[in-house]
DNA sequence: TGTACATCAGTGAACGCGCGTTCACTGATGTAC
DNA sequence: TGTACATCAGTGAACGCGCGTTCACTGATGTAC
């Protein structure tokens, strides 16, 4: 038994590709640890490069091993995106939570957006991207709740309390083609002589006032 | 000779899997046919689904054939989202020259931007999707013109007659945005009550005089 | 006008690759008694 | 508390696939004389 136990000891230690020790067989909570990985490729490699195997790889993991979590690449990816707009809701409302004048809030909610976009701009695109999600209330729930906050922060600033859907449709257009324009490299704030993406989109959210 | 001619006819007549047959050994414009394939492919069935190989069998040619004319697929995609630009910039200007007074104009330009993205989404995507183009003088002076057209209504707007860089960021955000939100399937003019995208684009624009 | 020849624009077979997914399996865990 | 057993969550080998790209080739074209 000792000497059995020692010699794959041994084994182990020589052979080059070795994976690293995992606590135990089972994983405990592989299914977040897969949504972390993918989200940290995706920002790195972007998402052409991201494959259902790299991310088993990047968590150590045998490349069928996600299947017990996720039924198929498709809804690995959109539990990715469906953290991803959790996450933008909560960078929208951590920047409103800094203000108390309404307009004040609403223009936070807008660069706090902006700046999510431009700090995880391939998460973004997935987010926004179409095609390969899977259509699911999950997703579509946590859609709604990030831009549920923009249309409370436009009603706060209306002396009746309610949102015109039409102008929380041109802030969200507006904040939304910002981030884009950005994220696809087709400006940069320093092309309007400002230093940051907050600054910029600041300064456009100022004149929509 | 006579016979051999035959023959031949007659196995070609036989063999199952026949090309059809072209006008000659060279085919004439095999890369503007290419772009073409490339750009119906893409609206068909999307950018993840458009290989070059694809686009070979749609033209009817081998799959070597379209490196005699583009370096790898990277520069079919590239040109074909220069063309896409030079498509869009004719959109604008044709709605731009069904109206004469400058504040008219510019809101054409804009609802013709939108209206090129909703009829093309998948190139539209192509175009400000960054990562899978070439940077190229030639592309990024094709989104130029573009470009130039909402600045030039900008300042046929303004009494000095020049644009302020942040007033066309600023239409430039928003009739992006629009186009995007639409293009990605996050609103639908229903939604509003429209029934099309450009009397949203036009709806929209309208507001932000 | 005819001919030799260089060049151009195709062919089609082959390369290696990584992918998504499936399969039979096995080790670990938890539960009923 | 111990044991039998069902279930859960892994493994790793294998599948077929289509892809981008390369290669040696050949038919067609155009040009110089």
């Amino acid at each position: 038994m000792e000497s059995r136990a020692a010699s794959n000891y041994h084994i182990e230690m020589l052979e080059k590709p070795r994976r690293k020790r995992l606590p135990s067989y089972h994983h405990g909570d592989l299914r977040d640890a897969l949504i972390k990985a993918a989200r940290k490729i995706l920002e790195k490699d972007g998402l052409a490069d991201l494959s259902l195997r790299q991310v088993a790889r990047a968590v150590g993991v045998s490349p069928a091993a996600p299947y017990h979590h996720f039924a198929d690449k498709q809804a690995l990816l959109t539990a990715v995106a469906t953290q991803g707009f959790a996450a933008l809701r909560s960078e929208m409302l951590r920047r409103m939570a800094k203000e108390t004048d309404p307009a004040a809030r609403l223009d936070a909610s807008g660069v706090g957006y902006v700046v999510f976009a431009v700090d995880n701009p391939a998460l973004f695109r997935l987010m926004f991207g179409g095609e390969e999600l899977s259509a699911n209330a999950t997703l579509t729930d946590a859609g709604k709740k990030a831009y549920d906050v923009l249309e409370a922060a436009v009603a706060d600033t209306s002396p009746e309390g309610n949102a015109n859907p039409l102008v929380c449709l041109r802030l969200w257009a507006l904040v939304h083609g910002i981030a884009k324009l950005i994220v696809e490299h087709c400006i940069e704030p320093s092309d309007y002589g400002l230093s940051s993406s907050e600054a910029l989109a600041t300064n456009l959210l100022r004149r929509d006032q």
